[in-house]
DNA sequence: TAGGCCATCTGGTCCT
DNA sequence: AGGACCAGATGGCCTA
């Protein structure tokens, strides 16, 4: 991977090369929310993401497919399966069909732009040590690691 | 086949 | 009231 125009310092090679994601530094993980299983990441599935972008983000029949995975609908509300295990929910809001799937498309197209940034992230930082696409983990933590090291580079020059 | 990663849906919460 | 954000759940795809 090229380096955005910028000529290849011999430092910054060590440092790619020394990259380990497979033992990132425990104090760098997420908090007690992180999901189990997330923490040694393989680096060899991502060809099919290149389709990136949302499938159909104004496409409504094929969120209204979906929909009815979790959910009982009538014409003009929504009502969850298995809610009332929610005994605190307590202004619970009651949402049109409509409503539900605009906000489902709200959230393809945020998740839409959060995937943009993550490829944004993964151009900006040195990956040429792999050959494969950087998970969305994969990518945090080497933006971190490299963070960390051109901040160190800084304070020792 | 199991595990990793991701897209999508969903409901709760916060904010305007 | 409604949008943004978040995290859990679910299912599909891919690779070892």
């Amino acid at each position: 991977m090229e380096l955005q125009g910028r000529s290849v310092d011999s430092t910054l090679i060590g440092f790619v090369n020394g990259i380990n994601l497979i033992d990132f530094p425990q104090k760098c993980t997420l908090g007690p929310r992180q999901q189990v299983g997330e923490t040694a990441p393989s680096l060899s599935n991502h060809a099919r993401l290149t389709h990136s972008s949302p499938r159909d983000l104004d496409d409504e029949a094929s969120s209204e497919d979906l929909c009815t995975r979790h959910l009982v609908m009538s014409p003009t509300r929504y009502y969850s399966r298995g809610g009332h295990g929610h005994s605190k929910s307590k202004r619970r809001r009651i949402i049109t069909v409509v409503q539900r799937q605009a906000a489902n498309v709200r959230e393809r197209k945020r998740m839409f732009s959060l995937n943009e940034a993550f490829d944004e992230l993964r151009r900006k930082v040195p990956t040429f040590a792999y050959e494969k696409r950087l998970s969305r983990i994969e990518t945090l933590r080497l933006a971190i690691v490299y963070i960390s090291f051109m901040t160190d580079l800084l304070e020792s020059s």
